[in-house]
DNA sequence: TTAGGGTTAG
């Protein structure tokens, strides 16, 4: 029996043992198959269709070549497609073209090869080449150039595939489903699924897949509950909606709702759920998966390495990544493009511009993710000259039109600087469109720096120019406060009620065994919520009697000192730190997160209580990360 | 009178 071990050289047969031609052993005896034993087609064919590496697929060539059989249709059809399944479409193209008139199959499977290598033009090009020389296409033909066709031309071939009566065919229809799904064109995708006349696994996932692609979580969970045998790639389909769609909590829920019904998580599976654990900042639940993975024979690939190396960046395990990082053999840029952004979300400036230093020593093409990962580095340490050093270098060098989200970092590096006039000047003067975000950015330093004129004069201009959204107006309404202007505040506030704009609540959350704890700002809602209360009274106590004075003035409320102080204490990440004290050993370092950026008051805050308990405490914020160590924060208090 | 081809997650 043929197995897959054939490409092994296996220990040293028996000398009196003849071997056949038929059966090679090694890749060796398949170029030397010279005997007089005429090779069988199907042994070939097999050999063909196992083949992993060009070598295999050369040295099987070869040997076709010096019997003759290279013309042999079943092994050459074989010989092509098996270049095209490891991308090697040179050949296979070589292959085709010296085929004297190529049949249905030949034309498909040069279609599929190049649709599956991402030349969706090429093959759809071969498609009206086979037609144009009068070659019928069949359905295997449709399913294949659907791969590689956008909503556009996928409309031709569903109207051409009714021409030809194939658009009924199951593969067919699965394949319009999903091209109308990757388009965006949910109503149509949903009208040729919805009038399938059968109903596949791989259809209805295909189904499931537009809606949760498109965000539609409601109606794919609902279908996802009307499949009976549901497999991996449905659970994964699922699975990675949730995630990318703002519910990384549902996403894990299903995950473990998943290993509940015995279906076994492969390796797509565990980038949604890694993906997930990061957004939350689920360490334990990372930590637990990354066990997972090493025990249940998940290769950890580059992606997988990748996910686990983003996931611990933002669970603020930066040890831990940069542990996983290393023994990725294989980096390729996006990986460490990973590493380079999670040091600088954490500050590490200097480690970020090593890596940089390094990808670039070892030939690695610095892409434009690298530099937002530089520029923020940048900016969290206030590195104004390395900044545009940075951001000329991209631009003049690897040649990469700064973004929107290059300017972003630029404006903030600039702004938090003390740099208002020049951050000003770079967005005024920039190339592309203009964008709301940016002008937050610009007057969210007007308020840092108490620039009120500056920040009215942006305001004119970027309500005249309709470019507010929700966050300039709680901006606005941020520096009229802190300004003492209670009417501006009132105008503001007006105006966000007139627009439908409502301010994101803060909230914070904590891990602890495993299970989230969320609070929102007084919140009462926790069942230990008396126990919680108490804690903050006794943190109360050790500040005053270590003199610490609440930051009042930055309550954007008007009113009184005291009713000021009441206001910050009950702070979501208060709640949260007062629950982790009490919920965790003493000395164990506590990780919180929260939704928006970190308050000044809550900063000294979290600084002194790491002074007094002696723990560490980890805490990202919308921003950055803050590691706060026996008194002191890793920002450097700026932030 | 034959063999060979296709659809879903990343």
């Amino acid at each position: 029996m043929p197995t897959t071990t054939l490409f092994t050289v296996p220990p040293s047969p028996p000398t009196t043992t003849k071997r056949s031609s038929l059966s090679p052993s090694s890749p060796s005896s398949v170029a030397s198959t010279t005997t007089s034993h005429f090779p069988n087609v199907d042994r070939l064919a097999f050999l063909i269709e196992k083949s992993k590496s060009v070598n295999h697929i050369l040295q099987i060539h070869a040997a076709l070549l010096r019997h003759g059989l290279h013309d042999h249709p079943i092994l050459n059809f074989k010989l092509q497609r098996s270049y095209s399944s490891i991308c090697r479409l040179d050949y296979s193209v070589a292959l085709f073209e010296s085929t004297e008139k190529p049949n249905v199959f030949y034309w498909t499977a040069i279609m599929h090869g190049h649709a599956q290598c991402g030349l969706h033009e090429q093959a759809i090009f071969y498609y009206v080449q086979m037609l144009t020389q009068g070659v019928q296409p069949n359905a295997f033909t449709f399913s294949s150039v659907l791969k590689a066709c956008s909503l556009q031309p996928g409309k031709a071939i569903h109207s051409q595939a009714i021409k030809f009566g194939f658009d009924l065919d199951l593969y067919v229809r699965t394949g319009l489903v999903d091209v109308y799904a990757r388009g965006g064109d949910i109503m149509s995708a949903n009208q040729v699924f919805d009038t399938m006349p059968e109903k596949s696994l791989v259809s209805l996932t295909s189904m499931l897949n537009c809606y949760a692609k498109h965000g539609k979580l409601e109606e794919a969970r609902a279908l996802f509950e009307e499949i009976k045998d549901r497999d991996v790639v449905c659970w994964n389909v699922i699975i990675d909606g949730y995630a990318q769609h703002g519910l990384p909590n549902e996403s894990l829920l299903l995950f473990r709702q998943m290993l509940a019904a015995k279906v076994k998580p492969n390796e797509i599976t565990v980038l949604s759920v890694l993906s997930a654990c990061g957004q939350i900042g689920a360490l334990e639940s990372g930590k637990w998966l990354h066990s997972y993975i090493k025990n249940n024979g998940i290769r950890i690939n580059v992606h997988v390495g990748t996910a686990l190396v983003d996931m611990y960046c933002k669970c603020g395990s930066l040890e831990d990544a940069r542990m996983v990082f290393d023994r990725i053999t294989d980096k390729d840029a996006v990986a460490w493009n990973s590493m380079i952004v999670g040091y600088a979300m954490h500050g590490s400036s200097q480690e970020a511009f090593q890596l940089f230093n390094e990808m670039c020593r070892i030939g690695h093409q610095a892409t434009d993710i690298t530099f937002i990962g530089i520029l923020t580095a940048c900016g969290h340490a206030g590195l104004v000259n390395n900044g545009w050093g940075f951001f000329n270098l991209m631009k003049d060098q690897y040649k990469i039109e700064p973004k929107i989200e290059h300017f972003g970092c630029m404006v903030n590096l600039l702004g938090r600087a003390g740099h208002l006039e020049e951050a000003y000047d770079l967005v005024k003067n920039m190339k592309i469109k203009q964008d709301p975000v940016l002008w937050g950015t610009l007057l969210g330093a007007c308020r840092l720096h108490g620039n009120v004129s500056m920040a009215e004069e942006i305001a004119e201009f970027v309500l005249s120019h309709n470019l507010a959204n929700s966050g300039t107006y709680i901006l606005l309404s941020n520096i009229y406060a802190a300004a003492g202007y209670w009417d501006g505040v009132a105008r503001m506030r007006l105006l966000m009620k007139d627009s439908g704009v409502e301010k994101e609540p803060g909230c914070s959350s904590i891990e602890v065994d495993n299970k989230l704890h969320e609070f929102l700002a007084g919140d009462l809602r926790h069942p230990q919520s008396k126990q919680i209360y108490m804690m903050l009274e006794e943190i109360n106590s050790w500040l005053k009697a270590n003199g610490y004075t609440p930051q009042t003035d930055i309550v954007l409320h008007d009113l009184g000192e005291r009713q000021k102080e009441q206001c910050l204490q009950v702070h979501s990440e208060k709640l949260a730190i007062a629950f982790g004290l009490i919920s965790t050993r003493a000395g164990t370092a506590i990780k919180i997160v929260k939704n928006l950026r970190v308050c000044l008051d809550c900063h000294g805050v979290m600084k002194q209580i790491s002074k007094i308990t002696g723990r560490n405490i980890i805490m990202r914020d919308r921003n950055r990360f803050h590691h706060f160590v026996n008194g002191s924060c890793s920002c450097g208090d700026y932030w």
